[in-house]
DNA sequence: TGATACATATCATCCTACAACCTAACTCGA
DNA sequence: TCGAGTTAGGTTGTAGGATGATATGTATCA
């Protein structure tokens, strides 16, 4: 709890605004592949901050792979697709329409996934799946347990298709998700009524136990749809109207 | 040229070895969620560097939501749901286990995609697309340019479904696919034969420019199966297998 | 002309010092 | 004894300088 708070009330330090700050000049295009950043010093005093300051924030941006530091050379902007690390900008994600791409790709990797997982799962799975449900049954409204819930019961079953990186996207995605509705209730009372569907993870869950991949997905599929549409966000998949 | 070279012969400084270091203790459960590290100067004393390289990589994983730092008390390990980056450990994919899983969700992400650019593609999009396929037409072996050629042809399609966020995460992954077989290819001679399959890629065109999803989806399906193949890897999908 | 040596610029690392902040123990009065 | 306030020590945050390693360009000299 007092570790959630912290996170909300998290300080900019220094090394992390030089970095937002020179992170935001690469994404818009200011500085280009292959250009050179300035030196150390030069970015120091433009900052008004120490050596040390800019160092950690470089630091930062190398370990993404968003540029490359050369030693007697200079900092240098690598291409976006040599990328080591993914990073969502949430300021981004308060615009509905970057909300709607992100819940179009989660659509995609969590029908598919749970595809997969009626398919592979064991026992185990299906006991953990059981537990996310039954923590958020009594529940009909999104308070913070149920919410907890939901997102465990996603994890869960990314978890049984037996693949990591799965299990390590979905996980990402949701959390992002989940931060910036969170966000949104405490700055806009508004959202406060947003519900949590328990029958259309009843149905996902019962999908799994008849280890039936078809069913398991298209539930999964209607779900998101329907979790967007309970936020606001309408998706516009031609998979949910067309096909199957 | 200069700039790849470079960027695989990259020089582990310190604080990255410090950050690696680290990390794998965290990811492999040795430092649980909540736990503290050691204070800063212990950690040099222990790596035998400065407090300002430990400080570095400290830095990074902070980045990613690895640990939170918090003045006057310590740093302390969070837990994996908070994590704010994608990051994939390029170490673990020299096991072909882990490779497969790759593949796996490449698989998915590329699939879906691949219907939704073929409902939502322009002309420009056909272009671009296009022109990554012609620029790997001579070419049946894997080369160089025709590494780069596949590579954009996968881009672009994901580019064409008009969501940044797929385009990233699926650039991000065919990346570090590329940069494993890459690597493979250099320490182990065997894997020099590995082709390029044009056929596959021209029937995905095919029914970009018919716009036709399903058929899209399919010729995708059936492209990343056989580049699995290609370079040793089988796919367990029972989704090529059985549905539709 | 060509090769070597030197000077310069830049990042990499180290060191010390101080500020900001937290915790816990300690003091002292009621 | 108890409780509020104070103090001391530890830890991260920031500053600034010094030195080593590496790349580049320049000047010198055969």
């Amino acid at each position: 709890m007092k570790q959630r708070l912290a996170a909300i009330g998290t300080v900019e330090t220094l090394p992390h605004r030089v970095a937002a700050f020179l992170s935001r000049e690469i994404e818009s295009g200011e500085l280009n592949p292959g250009a050179r950043l300035p030196t150390e010093q030069e970015l120091s005093e433009k900052f008004g901050v120490s050596r040390n300051v800019v160092r950690e924030a470089i630091a930062q941006l190398r370990a993404d792979g968003m540029i490359e530091a050369r030693q007697g050379i200079g900092a240098f902007v690598l291409a976006p697709e040599q990328r080591a690390a993914i990073r969502i900008d949430r300021e981004a994600l308060k615009d509905t329409h970057n909300m709607e791409r992100l819940f179009e790709l989660r659509c995609i990797l969590e029908a598919e996934s749970a595809a997969l997982a009626a398919a592979r799962r064991d026992q185990g799975h299906l006991d953990s799946i059981k537990a996310a449900l039954d923590r958020m049954g009594g529940e009909e409204r999104w308070e913070e347990g149920s919410i907890d819930a939901d997102l465990l019961f996603h994890r869960e079953i990314a978890r049984a298709t037996g693949n990591s990186y799965i299990h390590t996207f979905i996980s990402f995605v949701c959390e992002q998700i989940r931060h910036s509705i969170h966000y949104a209730r405490m700055t806009n009372p508004l959202h406060d009524l947003v519900e949590i569907n328990v029958g259309e993870h009843v149905r996902i869950y019962e999908a799994l136990v008849a280890g039936d991949p078809a069913a398991a997905e298209a539930a999964m599929r209607a779900h998101i749809v329907g979790a967007a549409n309970r936020v606001g966000v309408r998706l516009p998949l031609q998979k949910t109207a067309g096909a199957k």
